[in-house]
DNA sequence: CGTTCGATGCACT
DNA sequence: GTGCATCGAACGT
């Protein structure tokens, strides 16, 4: 927020980050994730992230080494990284760590704040979405996708000046949480899941 | 309320 | 051919 109390527009930098994955993990909670794409503007207030470290950390895509789909995790950070699971659901990660050092945050959840028609009409496919609560329409790493407009074409999309970006607009979300990160085998025991202590927006655990 | 299960595309073996 | 960093409809309780 800037002295006369206007909103900044200006994107998190590079240097953002350029850090440990576990300090952008907890830092990217209670910023804005914004997409100012053609159909309109949609943002909501990140509110539950997990953390995937290196080629040690057996859940993350690079634990067998670089290939075609986990490249753009080596590749510099502040890029984002989408794949498509199951088939069916585009998931969203922010690059972070370093060049080389392949690690992502993976965005699980918003908290709504701008666009909400608009989300609410990208998720109409799915049966209820018109009597859906606000904040179910970012709920889940598949959900936020679809109501953000996010899609495999987004894959290795610069955050720092792109339509996609992630903005510091002063909240404070309130007291953080570490949990496991969900849906997964291996190294399910990594405490490496940070939300918004019992935040609606929240997909679980709450 | 709870649990189960099918959909669906593609990277990886 | 196998297995997903998921979701919600369709059941059962």
């Amino acid at each position: 927020m800037t002295v006369d109390g206007r909103v900044t527009l200006v994107p998190l930098g590079r240097e953002f980050y350029l850090r440990p994955t576990l300090a952008v993990a907890a830092d990217l909670v209670g910023k804005v994730l914004v997409h100012r794409a053609p159909r309109g503007v949609t943002s909501g207030m990140i509110v539950e992230v997990e953390a995937y470290v290196g080629e040690r950390d057996p859940a993350c895509h690079a634990s067998a080494g670089p290939t075609a789909r986990n490249l753009p995790m080596y590749g510099e950070p502040g890029h984002a990284y989408v794949y498509l699971n199951y088939g069916v659901h585009a998931l969203f990660n922010i690059v972070t760590e370093a060049a080389g050092c392949p690690a992502a945050v993976l965005v699980r959840a918003l908290a709504p704040l701008e666009g909400l028609a608009l989300m609410r009409r990208r998720r109409a496919r799915y049966r209820g979405a018109s009597r859906m609560p606000d904040e179910a329409l970012c709920r889940g790493p598949g959900n936020l996708a679809r109501a953000m407009g996010i899609t495999l074409k987004h894959n290795r999309i610069d955050l720092c000046g792109s339509p996609l970006s992630v903005e510091d607009r002063g909240f404070s979300p309130g007291p953080l949480v570490w949990s496991r990160r969900i849906g997964i085998s291996a190294g399910a025991e990594k405490m490496w899941r940070c939300s918004v202590a019992g935040h609606r927006s929240v997909s679980a655990g709450r």
